[in-house]
DNA sequence: ACGGCTTCATTCGCCTACAAACGATGCGTG
DNA sequence: CACGCATCGTTTGTAGGCGAATGAAGCCGT
């Protein structure tokens, strides 16, 4: 039977809404009755299995609205630096930690490797190989710190200077638009309870 | 002349809690300030692209909150995940994919490749990958849909299952931790508004 | 039943991404 | 001046991560 065929279609996430505190119950109970839908063969075994899912679930139902918000929070930076990148980055052959690192030294101006590392929040080794790729395009030049040779120095060409004066404007448009649905307001208690997010785990 | 060595330490943003919107011009005012203490050399050249920044950054403030916003979804995100995989997910050696993954298989007891691939946010291929690792640690079972010889079905080993039962409380227990500062009203005010711009940019 | 079309998972090349190890450089003290 | 120690950036090894290409398998119209 083609049981496995039409009916496993699961629910999407990244489709469905229906993530909330409230609304996760609803969506763990499709899924039990997807699941039983699916399996086709041992049914005992699977029930059972979830079932125990049930339990678990049921038993840490307190943290459901701090899950809705992680998990958000999650897919949400996922769904911006894709659009981004497929929107803007993407025509210019840029990566997200490449445009990143772009915009730290069209920032700063002149900066050493391990400032462009701890503002794009990368580490050390990863930058060695961004600023690799960069500088192979002539968008980043390279320099030995003149006081201290263990120091180097990033800046752009005048080949990245333009290139980010052309894609910042963009770039900034779709952050607008990622957040269009919500007022000022809103886009301001967003950032601060994400900082406060920030400030609980990083230390503060 | 040593300013190129204390004085040029930047304000590092994953510390520094002023990126919103009013902290946001501060900020950028106190790393031209940084920048043409930095420099020592070509003082011209420097503070005239620092002015052109500026004038670029100021023609489009409007836009502010929404890159405040964005931006520290983007860093949320980040700490979440370090913070997770530090406290609960190091000591069994598992990465923060792998986890998703499990959780996903947990979740759905028996499930295609395909689905946890659009469940867990990551590609096809990626999840090809990932699960090679898990199987070859003994998480996951790997078998060939019954009734199409394309598909592929994934579930967990009981050492999988046991793995799953002993982590998931922690990992629940860090994401409450992590929203701690925020009362329910709060959480689901972010998920919702997170929510908003996941809908907005994968279509909704 | 045979030819195209679709839908899977896998593979490939390239690029992050991190921790740890490494080598080079600078600094401070004896 | 020379020794140890701290601080750089890079390298190494392992694991994600994606798009595109690949090949196997099913579907469907003729």
């Amino acid at each position: 039977m083609a049981s496995t065929e039409g009916s496993s279609h699961l629910c999407d996430p990244s489709r469905c809404p229906c993530d909330d505190a409230e609304c996760a119950l609803g969506r763990y109970a499709r899924a039990t009755a997807a699941a039983a839908d699916r399996q086709g063969l041992d049914t005992r075994t699977l029930a059972a299995t979830e079932q125990a899912v049930a339990e678990r679930l049921q038993g840490l139902a307190l943290n459901m609205s701090a899950t809705a918000a992680i998990s958000n929070i999650y897919r949400a930076a996922n769904a911006v630096r894709n659009h981004v990148e497929r929107t803007v980055l993407a025509p210019h052959d840029l990566t997200w930690t490449g445009w990143v690192v772009l915009w730290v030294i069209w920032i700063w101006g002149r900066i050493e490797t391990r400032h462009v590392a701890a503002e794009a929040g990368i580490s050390k080794g990863t930058l060695t190989g961004v600023q690799k790729t960069l500088a192979s395009r002539g968008l980043v030049n390279r320099v030995v710190h003149p006081d201290d040779a263990r120091r180097v120095l990033l800046s752009l060409t005048p080949h990245g200077e333009s290139l980010m004066a052309e894609l910042f404007p963009r770039f900034n448009a779709e952050e607008a638009f990622a957040v269009g649905a919500l007022d000022d307001a809103a886009q301001l208690q967003l950032a601060r309870s994400l900082r406060a997010v920030v400030h609980r785990l990083e230390g503060g």
